[in-house]
RNA sequence: GCCGCGUUGGUCAAGGGGUUAAGACGCUUCCCUUUCACGGAAGAGUCACGGGUUCGAUUCCCGUACGUGGUACCA
């Protein structure tokens, strides 16, 4: 068998979604296990949907997501361009063949022309309102016209598309490797447009030339596109011989959390979570749509968690590495049904990486952020015995913020609502005089810390538990976190006795 | 409308002619913690419906319903 050749095939027309970054992952798992290669093109044949920087967002977001293309537009490679719109003189050629040989015509008619055939059909009762067989013969194409007359017709550079041909009364057959055995009926196939008036290809067209062209061998997509397979498995037909068809597999689609249809952007807005992987920035409203990368993601867990809608192992492993899901990947293990987006599952998977993360790695991702907040690391040690505490708390990179800002920086506002009902004087004595026992201590560890504060509590007859609340609100200014103790010896006794200084004002 | 594809708990899902129908997320309760998380334990909750085939169907077949995609000179 020759080499596994892949691709993914995006237009640059906006963010990356979710299940456009699943397709890639499938398509690169599926070729990095088989020692294959992964090709990215870039499909930018409708030049009315282009949008300026879409094309390097792309490339951002797959290498935030640690996927390398084997050749690319970026990368290059033995079979470039890359890009469609500079490969457009090749596609006229194929379709000119298809004329020659009978598959495919000339047709002129305008929009206008279509519309109103649609109109009659629809007003005669038929169930088909498509551009095929049963009404060709009546439109303004090279079919029904004299060959003079349609040459004189392009000569006068009358605008025309060409369309391909399909024979009715026939069937077209091929195997999905997800769904097996899938049959359409040719007379349900429209006589789809190959190339537009502005000589570029459709897609249809395009796809079937490259694929051949680049020597992909497997060709995975969403499943959006299994009602047009016929029409690309009739070119292969037509063109380059159906032994050299890649085989195909057709995508379930990632459906919206709540109610009905595809999971879209606009899903994410309105119910709070991410749809893309990175920020997108739309060039023209400069509109900001939220990226899972931004939100504190990681990608390894973003993967994994795709990795997962739609396919599964058979086994009860969840958490994967790229290298562990590259050994268990296999398309048969796709599932054919659609799958509802659970941004809780998503946030899950989230957590379960980033306990996995060392130390190092944590840190490192962990200070960007912080930095980005005002807080900029200067005591490594100290840095370090915080994560240590907090990291167990988040579940996205970005939670730490909120997890351990106060080990940074002193409470502002504190929640009094939690202290000032039960506030007395005896436990502001206690306060007073427990900051003269610390001052006096030399061992400022939680243990000790401990002691002295319940030993005062014993003294002065006041429950422990009843003056944790308040010294914890004092120190962080909530009531969270880890042990008050660790936190006070954390911070250090000066902070410690400052910030409760501070708080008993407050409080009174 | 027409065509294609699909349907196991609320969600992701394993399984597959005879099972107590895995597991995970979420939810509830309890434990841990005199905070909040994490963690641990337990619990509630399911084979869309109707016909076949069969000794037996959630599993196979056929219908129906529902969902979803397509039906563009968009991809």
């Amino acid at each position: 068998m020759s080499k596994v050749r892949v691709r993914f095939a995006p237009s640059p027309t906006g963010g990356l979604h979710l299940g456009g970054v699943r397709t890639v992952l499938y398509n690169y798992l599926f070729a990095k296990k088989h020692g294959g290669d992964f090709i990215v093109r870039v499909e930018d044949t409708d030049q009315s949907r282009f949008v300026e920087g879409a094309e390097e967002y792309i490339f951002d977001c797959l290498k935030w997501c640690g996927i390398e293309a084997d050749e690319s537009v970026v990368k290059g490679g033995a079979y470039a361009p890359y890009r469609q719109s500079e490969r457009k003189d090749l596609y006229k050629a194929y379709a000119e063949k298809l004329v020659v040989d009978g598959h495919a015509y000339y047709a002129f008619d305008t929009p206008e022309e279509i519309e109103g055939m649609r109109v009659q059909r629809k007003a005669a009762g038929s169930g088909s309102l498509q551009y095929d067989a049963g009404i060709r013969m009546k439109m303004n194409n090279s079919l029904r016209l004299l060959p003079d007359e349609t040459a004189a017709l392009i000569a006068s550079g009358k605008p025309y598309v060409i369309r391909i041909k399909v024979e009715d009364n026939s069937s077209v057959a091929f195997t999905d490797m997800i769904r097996g055995e899938i049959t359409f009926d040719t007379n349900n196939v429209d006589d789809k447009v190959l190339v537009k008036a502005d000589g570029m290809p459709t897609y249809h067209l395009a796809v079937v030339v490259d694929d051949f062209l680049m020597k992909i061998t497997h060709a995975f997509r969403g499943e959006e596109w299994l009602p047009s397979a016929p029409v690309h498995i009739l070119l292969w037909k037509h063109l380059f011989g159906i032994e050299h068809m890649p085989q195909w597999a057709h995508l379930p689609l990632i459906l919206k959390p709540d109610g009905n249809g595809k999971l879209s952007k606009r899903d994410g807005d309105r119910l709070g979570f991410p749809v893309y992987a990175m920020d997108w920035t739309d060039p023209k409203t400069n509109e900001v749509t939220k990226g899972f990368k931004e939100l504190g993601f990681l990608p390894e867990a973003f993967l994994n968690m795709l990795a997962m809608l739609g396919w599964n192992p058979g086994t009860e492993q969840e958490v994967f590495t790229m290298e562990e899901m590259m050994e268990a990947f296999s398309m048969d293990r796709v599932h054919k049904g659609g799958a509802k987006f659970d941004f809780e599952k998503a946030k899950w998977f989230n957590h379960q990486w980033l306990q996995k993360l060392s130390v190092v790695s944590y840190g490192l991702r962990v200070k960007a952020i912080l930095e980005d907040k005002g807080i900029v690391i200067t005591d490594d040690v100290y840095f370090e015995k915080v994560l240590d505490l907090v990291k167990e708390r988040c579940t996205l990179l970005t939670d730490f913020y909120e997890q351990a800002g106060y080990f940074f920086k002193a409470p502002t506002t504190w929640d009094e609502a939690a202290v000032k009902p039960k506030w007395n004087e005896s436990k502001n004595d206690f306060f007073i005089s427990f900051i003269k026992k610390l001052k006096e201590e030399v061992d400022f560890s939680a243990e000790k810390i401990e002691i002295v504060f319940k030993e005062l509590a014993t003294e002065k007859n006041i429950k422990p538990g009843e003056l944790q609340l308040p010294m914890r609100v004092m120190l962080v200014g909530a009531k969270f976190g880890p042990g008050v103790f660790e936190i006070a010896t954390i911070i250090g006794k000066h902070a410690t006795i400052e910030r409760i200084e501070r708080a008993l004002d407050i409080f009174k």
